[in-house]
DNA sequence: CATGAATGAGAATTCATTCAT
DNA sequence: GATGAATGAATTCTCATTCAT
């Protein structure tokens, strides 16, 4: 989500655009449109004018829009894993990484929410009909924050008896949530961004919370 | 999900198919279909081919298709939510409660996966188009669920720290996402129906487990 | 190309049309635009214009524009087949027989010169990337040709040491090149039908005569 | 067919590539894929890749795709023709003239059964929209044809009562149906090269035979 | 000359919805 | 109620041609 977009064969002359420029802005205007009107009610045509190219430029780049969705996951989503891997390979406890796996997820959402948008709903769409790889990609950020898990659960900080897995899946699901219902706008945050942020740590705060602490009230 | 599905005017007349019949069939095959091939990969005849009619009979019974499908979730939805407001509103104490929402949540994919499919993943992606009604109706769970954390923090089962709507979103988004996971086939349960039967169980103690007690080790 | 065209499942009420008589229409429809502007040239809304019917009528009855050329080929070819085997299969001479299917082709060509132009031009171009089936169906007018001339020999009416396959050959092509120059315009009849008939007869005469008795003067 | 490609400012200089041979072999490369994949189906990138040159390239050397394929057809067809030209102006009688004739074509077949390919099949296709010189160039041959024809009956070597051009017909389309039942497939000769230049020739020889001797037995 | 990115008109095909029988 | 033929707007994708570098 942070990091650098690798740009896959950029020549970088100075005088300006190169082919990795205009893949770029078509990946960008689709998650836009994508964000804006779903997989399926996006036009290429919508996509192209939100680019600034011209219509057939797009097949130049993508055989065809369903690689469009996929380019825009595989690449979003393995920035957002790089940064989610830096973290659980940290030497940090284990409360810390989920800390700051639920403040990236949050504040992405924040940051750059037609990304989110589009990678939380969107891609279950097609992630059926198509590219097993790309629920593998999924399937990765449950095996990074699992580790976490698991390696929380050896140094001691975590209870030993929960599977690590369905002990993921309440962590992300949760965090999962809470982005759902705010794309959804079943949560409505009045206020301007700083409001927004206040929410998200808040939220981040919370779930991470509950999720070491429990429900229960301690004796 | 379980109890009657309330046939609207059913007449049952001995000798043959009746309106809400004809109906429910409509219903049935559309859910099938959409879980197979999503809503938009659904076309109306694929579903009427399903339900063994007509191709224009379906536009007796349904507006359009976009009626169809919310048709369908308004009905199981409805059923399902009735269960739910019945737990809610049981004399137990909260955890007792929120192991039967958890188990009733997955045994109902246990049962009718294809329903479930439909409810998680074909909803969100029509909602935001189309009627809000939908999303309140999803938001109705969230409320019984909010209610079950209130009355357990008021009864002083439940930390009364922890803003009751969050707790909501963690303990349904921990259910959805052990859903999801089997929808999708991220967790692969081998064996018969007994073996499934055995995850799902375990699993929602699990989700309550850690939903009520945390995963820091206590003292 | 005579005979009549077997209608598939006309059901023949007496009230109008019927399935086969729409996709009859069509068919007839393609063959006049596949004849004015090619097959490539001819776009499916001119058929569906010159049809008289809608757009997407078209597909209702044919998967897409291919098998329209297929059906029309298969359907009136078929047709014309039929009266070669009738005459392959008669008690004349085989002079008789040849000079009947020499009239037989170039009468069509006079009577229905859209359905030849396009069985002549349009088919072979298709037929090498599609269907086998279309080239096995040109196969079998050669097999019937061949027949007649192998059943000659056999009576003693021809010469037995020629290959009845390259006399086939020799024979049909002839008649080709000759319906050929006029599709093209290489050869071109003044005058009214009259002459044209005239024309045809004699150039149907004098391919059968010199196919028989050969260009080199008799002693 | 053989002969010079005639080349149009060709300089020849030692160092490389000229104009005229980046232009002769976009135009061979035209004809390999045109055969492959026929006009309308062959794209202009294809024509580049198989040449070996770049995309735009083609359009310095060309105006348009169907320049391409007029080039090709005028250049090759020229080459064809003017050996048709020497053999009919040659002083043999016509039987050794059209035996020449139809070995040539034939032999064309085996040798470059591209060119033949294309000058067979997808002239045709253009023609009817595109350039009546194409037709024109065609009937050149059958003029040649026709003349060789009209020179034996002057020299009482041929038949004088036949129309030369329906003589011309016969023995043209009887040579290319020989040829397109081999373009097809519709007849097949197994084993290697020998075998094919041995059926080649006793075609050619049997056409000829049947075309001046015909094919009722003599006394 | 050479390159290949950029353009955009054009065509096939799909499919929800209507309607005559 | 039941049927499925008929409609046509909407959209994706193709590809010849142009043009900036």
């Amino acid at each position: 989500m942070t990091g650098a977009m690798a740009s896959q064969e950029t020549t970088d002359r100075e005088w300006g655009k190169t082919r990795s420029d205009k893949r770029a802005r078509i990946l960008d205007a689709a998650i836009t449109v994508f964000a804006r009107s779903g997989y399926h009610g996006a036009r290429v045509s919508d996509i192209a004018r939100e680019a600034g190219i011209a219509y057939g430029l797009v097949y130049h780049y993508f055989r065809n829009k369903e690689e469009i969705l996929a380019s825009a996951f595989e690449e979003r989503w393995g920035d957002f894993l790089a940064v989610v891997d830096a973290i659980a390979q940290g030497g940090q406890p284990a409360r810390q990484k989920l800390v700051s796996v639920a403040a990236l997820i949050l504040n992405a959402d924040r940051v750059r929410p037609d990304w989110v948008k589009v990678l939380v709903l969107e891609i279950q769409r097609s992630s059926r009909f198509a590219a097993p790889e790309q629920i593998r990609a999924v399937g990765r950020l449950f095996e990074q924050v699992a580790r976490i898990v698991r390696e929380g659960q050896e140094a001691g900080d975590l209870r030993p008896d929960v599977d690590p897995n369905v002990a993921c899946f309440v962590f992300v699901g949760a965090l999962d949530l809470v982005i759902t219902s705010l794309v959804l706008g079943l949560t409505v945050i009045e206020g301007g961004d700083a409001q927004q942020r206040a929410y998200h740590d808040r939220a981040a705060a919370a779930v991470v919370d509950v999720f070491l602490r429990g429900m229960e009230p301690r004796a």
